[in-house]
DNA sequence: CGCAGAATTGATACATCTCAAGCTGGGTGG
DNA sequence: CCACCCAGCTTGAGATGTATCAATTCTGCG
């Protein structure tokens, strides 16, 4: 799994930072890169730590949240492949970055990836591309806190992750969408803004009226996405078109 | 106010998208820009509209939101000087957006604007710079309305704008700092996933603490910023540090 | 002066949090 | 193989913060 294997064979050649590089400027990225890979529940950095590297994550998920003094935390950022995790220009970590998942990470140290973006114009343009997704997402998610009540809110994260798996396994969004949840029901709370205690109750209650059924407390299948989103109070997405509601949160 | 003064003497000239052009590259993005201006209240865009262009906000503010089918709505952005609205690469608004002051916008046709980042590739990386910073501030945005108290929401939301304006007047951060709301209670409650009563109510009892004082009902005085950010929940900063906690909302 | 929109204030309803008590399933050691 | 244990999860009852609905009161402006 750690091992650094070739880019051209890696799972996010096509999707990652590096998406709009040939097959020469690859081999320069090959040579700066490195591999970390982290346990799940492992810190990445602390807030306020310096960042040595930025990178792109090959597998499994990193969370990004803030934490107040008395505890309270939000998590406001969830990364997933190919995701990018840091900023060129950022000196030190704005959040507690921590992995959730068992976690691979394509490294480049912070700096030298700056000298490189200067090299390959593509770079920039394609960190500018996920930076506004980005941004779109975390938008999407200020309307989910802002606005959802907790069933609403339980709903559009399950939807989101159901809408990932559906184009992960180039499933049709209507059909039947299993998946396992990889996180805890409190670390779902700390991105809904809830309590662990309802969610809990939300998901069984979306289990009870038939929206989702539950293999076990992390297995989750989802007969009808848009019963789904209907429930987050979403439009369910016309078959044909792109569907930013999935964008929501990672 | 509307009328194009020269790009060299423009008010965001060192501090917008154009920050980074010489006096050369700036007489070509003087030639393709144009601008528009809007009162307040005007809708600039509603959600799925075609774009026509991309611009900066010279004078004013513009909010981006967005509206649930039963009405609930949630702004998601606040746009002041230098902002950069729009992105490139995107067809249609995925936002409501509305000039929420008496607002001046220096605008590029959305495809000459691509095409203008392609030959000054300053352009695009300070697009970069400024979408990062955009994202900071909304994953803060984020933590206010997933974790905090309305209290705590709106001294927040008061002390962005206090932090704003000392920022803007040079003024040290501990000193009095007298500001215009320029939107109404409403607006603020969108902002902060509350209802306008709630802000009211809040904002009547930081006053009556000695947080804030009301000069009228959209004129506020902070007698100490450090202490509306302790009511804010956040750490005040230290003198000599760069406020992070700023940023948040806009 | 008087009006209309904005803001404030009050009383009640409701959603979610909090605290506390069980439950469940996977792992460990006897 | 079973009893135990523990962390994660679920369920319950009461407390709390905010929304809702309904009156006023303020404010700017014609």
């Amino acid at each position: 799994m750690l091992q650094a294997n070739s880019c051209r064979s890696c799972a996010i050649r096509h999707t990652g930072i590096c998406s709009g590089c040939g097959a020469n400027d690859l081999r320069l990225l090959e040579k700066a890169r490195y591999i970390r890979s982290y346990d799940a529940g492992q810190p990445i950095a602390w807030c306020g730590d310096r960042m040595e590297f930025v990178a792109s994550v090959m597998h499994g998920s990193v969370s990004l949240s803030q934490t107040m003094k008395d505890g309270r935390n939000q998590m406001v950022g969830l990364l997933m492949p190919p995701s990018f995790l840091g900023q060129p220009g950022q000196e030190s970590s704005p959040y507690d970055v921590v992995a959730v998942d068992y976690t691979v990470l394509c490294c480049f140290c912070r700096n030298q990836f700056g000298d490189l973006m200067k090299e390959f114009p593509h770079l920039t343009d394609r960190l500018l591309e996920m930076s506004l997704r980005e941004l779109d997402a975390a938008r999407q998610w200020l309307l989910v806190l802002g606005c959802k009540l907790a069933r609403e809110k339980t709903a559009s994260f399950l939807a989101v992750l159901a809408s990932r798996e559906a184009v992960a396994k180039a499933l049709p969004r209507t059909r039947r969408i299993a998946f396992d949840l990889t996180i805890s029901r409190e670390a779902i709370a700390a991105c809904l803004g809830l309590t662990m205690e309802t969610v809990s109750r939300q998901i069984t209650a979306l289990k009870n009226d038939g929206i989702i059924q539950l293999k076990s407390a992390r297995r989750i299948v989802v007969p009808d996405v848009n019963r789904l989103l209907r429930e987050a109070g979403d439009v369910p997405a016309a078959p044909d078109e792109g569907d930013r509601a999935i964008s929501a949160i990672a």
